[in-house]
DNA sequence: AAGCAGCATTTTATCGATAATATGACGGCG
DNA sequence: CGCCGTCATATTATCGATAAAATGCTGCTT
C-alpha cells in the first residue's frame, strides 16, 4: 500500500506539504504542487480514507439504515442517493431486519463513528428505547413511528392518506371496506393511525365501523396479504372495497382477487399507500396514496444537512403531506 | 468520546489490558478482568472501529455495490445480508447508478480500504475497464458482463433461460414473440445473450427470426418498456407472445397489453426474466425464468469468504442454473 | 544594514487502537 | 537459598493521516 510518505519522499517534500497539496489547506508554490502531483500519478497513490478520518474526524459518508433493503426503502434510498451525492459526501445502506436489537446495535456509538450521519428508519424501535439512544451524531429519524421531542423526524400523514383512500372509494359507490394490514395495535403507529383514518372515513359518510372490517397480517409482504384476503373471502363476510395498508399488500390483494375471480374494480374497488413505482404498472393500475418520496428525501437530507453542518437548535417533527392518485383499480380513477 | 484509556484508568490497568480483556487475545486474569468489565459498563465505553482499523487492518464489514437500490438488486441483497451476519460481519450497499465512472470510483484503493471484502454487481463497466482494477482486496463480481478472468464472477445462464422461457411459449402456440428490451448489441451482454437464446428457441421450432421483434428500450424502467411495447402496437406488427428482458420490464409490458385490451394469456403469451416476488402477484401471475437468489447470493458469498480466509487460488466463473416457472401469463402456467 | 512582514515548507504532537516485546511476581526445584 | 519457568500485566512502536506551531527564506522598509 503506497502512503502519503511514499509521495513525499518521490517528489522530494514533507508529507505534510503533499496533504497540503491534495486537501488544499495551506498554500503550496506551483513547482512544487507539480512535483507532488506528479508524484501521486506515478505512484497512483490515493488517500487511507480510515486515517483521514481517526484523525479529521470525517467520513464524508451518510448511512442511511433501513429495515430490509427492497421495495419501499429500495425506492426511498435511490431517491435520498442523490441528494447526498449532490453534497460531496456518499450514501451507504444499512438493514435492521426491522428488529429492535439490530436497529439499536446500528445506533451504537461504535457504528455511528462510521459516519457523519445517520438517516433511520425507525421499524421496531420504541420511544423509550430510542430515548436511549445518547449520541450526539447528527440523525435524523423516518417512519410511522412516536419518536422523542430531541430527535429530527420526518413521517407522513398517515391519517389523512388512509382517509382520502377510502373516501375516495365510498365516493365511488363502496360500503363495506376491508382495511386490509390495519391493526388496533396503538403501538404499531402505521397500522393503526391508517386504520383510524379508514374509520374517519366511513364515519363522515354515514357508515358503520365493523371491526370485522379490520384485517391485521401476519407479515408485511404480499403472500400474507394474499392469504388473508383469500380467509377473507372464504368466510363469506361480503365487501365492495379494499384499502391495503402499503402497496406491497395491496399487491397481495390484487392477487387474490385475480384468483377468486372478483374484477377490479367492478366488484371491488382497491387502494393501497405509498405509490411505489410498480403501482402504475400493475393492471388496472393501483389507486394510491402518493407522499412525495422525492420531497420526503428532501426533507430528510436537508434536516440531517443542517445537523451537519453544525446547527443545534430544536429539533424539527414534518408530517409529509399526502395526496390521492387515482388509477384503475378505483372507479375513479383513469 | 470515552477511550480505552480512560477505561483503564478508572479500572487500574495498562491500556493494553483493557485491549486483552476486549479481545481475548492475551489471558488476563480474572479479578482484574472483572474491574475492566465493570470500569467498561459504567463508562458506556464503546471501541473506536475506525482506530482499531487502521491498527489491525480489518473491518468485519463487506459492501455490495449495485447499480440501483431497488427492485432486482434489492431482493438479492436481502439474500446475501444474512449470510453475512452469520459470519459475524456487517453488510453495507453502496450505489453506482450504473455509471462506470461510478463503479470504478467504488472500486477505487480508497474506498475499498473501508471493507473486508467487495460483492460488485457489474453493469457499467467492461472487460477492460475491469482489467485496470489492481487490488488485493478480496472481490467477487456479479452480473451478466464478460470480466477477466482472474476476479470469481457469479452469472446466471442468460441464453438458456431465454431459451426456455420463449420456447415455452411456442409449445402453447405462439408464433411470433416480441423480444422486449433485448438487443444486439454484443457489448450489453445481458440483453444480447438472452436475444440469442430467444432465436434459439425459434430455429429449434423452425419459425424465423425477424429482427423487428427485438425491441430494445432506452431505460431499464417499466415505464419505457409500457411505451416500447404500446409502439409496437401501433406499429401494427403482429405478436402473440412476449419475451421480456426482465420482470421489470414484464411488469411494462402486463400494462401496456392491459390498456391496449389485448388479454393476456389468451391474445398474448408473456414471460419475464428474473422471477422477482412481485412476480407471483401481479395478475395473472408472470411466468418468469428462476435462477434461484438464495443460491447465486451463497455462491457469491462462499468465494468472497474462501478469498477473504486467504485463498489464492485461481478464480472461479460460476454460471448459475435457471428452471422456468410457469405462471398465468403463459398458457402452460397455473 | 538591521528589522520585519509575508509566504512556503517542515516539525511536532496527536487521533485511538493493537502487535510485539519487555518486565515483574510467584512458585517449584535442586 | 538461589535460579528459572510461567503467567499476568505493562511498555514501546506503529497503523497513515492532519492540526497547529515552528522554521526559514524573500524582499521591502527605513
Amino acid at each position: 500500500m503506497v502512503r502519503m510518505a511514499d509521495v513525499a519522499r518521490e517528489a522530494g517534500v514533507s508529507v505534510m506539504t503533499v496533504s497540503n497539496v491534495l486537501n488544499e489547506r495551506l498554500p503550496v508554490g506551483e513547482p512544487t504542487r507539480a512535483r507532488v502531483m506528479a508524484a501521486v500519478e506515478a505512484l497512483g497513490y490515493e488517500v487511507n480514507l480510515t486515517a483521514r478520518h481517526l484523525r479529521a474526524g470525517r467520513t464524508d459518508t451518510v448511512a442511511f439504515i433501513v429495515p430490509s433493503f427492497h421495495d419501499y426503502f429500495g425506492e426511498i434510498a435511490d431517491k435520498i442517493a442523490p441528494l447526498i451525492e449532490a453534497e460531496g459526501r456518499h450514501l451507504v445502506l444499512e438493514r435492521t431486519s426491522a428488529s429492535p436489537e439490530h436497529e439499536m446495535a446500528a445506533l451504537s456509538v461504535a457504528r455511528l463513528q462510521f459516519y457523519d450521519g445517520v438517516l433511520l428508519s425507525v421499524a421496531g424501535l420504541d420511544r423509550d428505547q430510542l430515548d436511549r439512544v445518547r449520541t450526539s451524531k447528527p440523525i435524523v429519524l423516518l417512519g410511522e413511528r412516536d419518536v422523542p421531542d430531541r430527535f429530527n423526524h420526518v413521517r407522513l400523514a398517515n391519517e389523512e392518506g388512509a382517509r382520502l383512500a377510502t373516501a375516495h372509494m365510498i365516493e365511488h359507490g363502496s360500503r363495506r371496506i376491508v382495511a386490509l394490514g390495519c391493526t388496533f395495535d396503538t403501538a404499531h403507529m402505521m397500522t393503526s393511525d391508517r386504520r383510524m383514518g379508514w374509520e374517519r372515513a366511513l364515519r363522515d359518510a354515514g357508515l358503520d365501523v365493523d371491526p370485522r372490517y379490520v384485517v391485521p397480517i401476519p407479515t408485511y409482504t404480499p403472500a400474507a396479504a394474499r392469504d388473508a384476503l383469500l380467509d377473507v373471502i372464504a368466510s363469506g363476510l361480503p365487501f365492495d372495497g379494499v384499502f391495503a395498508v402499503t402497496d406491497v399488500i395491496a399487491l397481495g390483494a390484487v392477487a387474490a382477487l385475480a384468483e377468486s375471480g372478483l374484477h377490479v374494480p367492478v366488484d371491488v374497488q382497491l387502494a393501497g399507500f405509498d405509490n411505489l413505482d410498480m403501482a402504475s404498472f400493475v393492471p388496472p393500475g393501483l389507486t394510491s396514496i402518493d407522499a412525495n418520496h422525492e420531497g420526503v428525501a428532501e426533507t430528510a437530507v436537508g434536516l440531517l444537512r443542517r445537523q451537519m453542518e453544525g446547527w443545534t437548535g430544536p429539533a424539527e417533527h414534518v408530517v409529509a403531506p399526502v395526496r390521492l392518485v387515482a388509477r384503475g383499480s378505483t372507479r375513479g380513477g383513469a
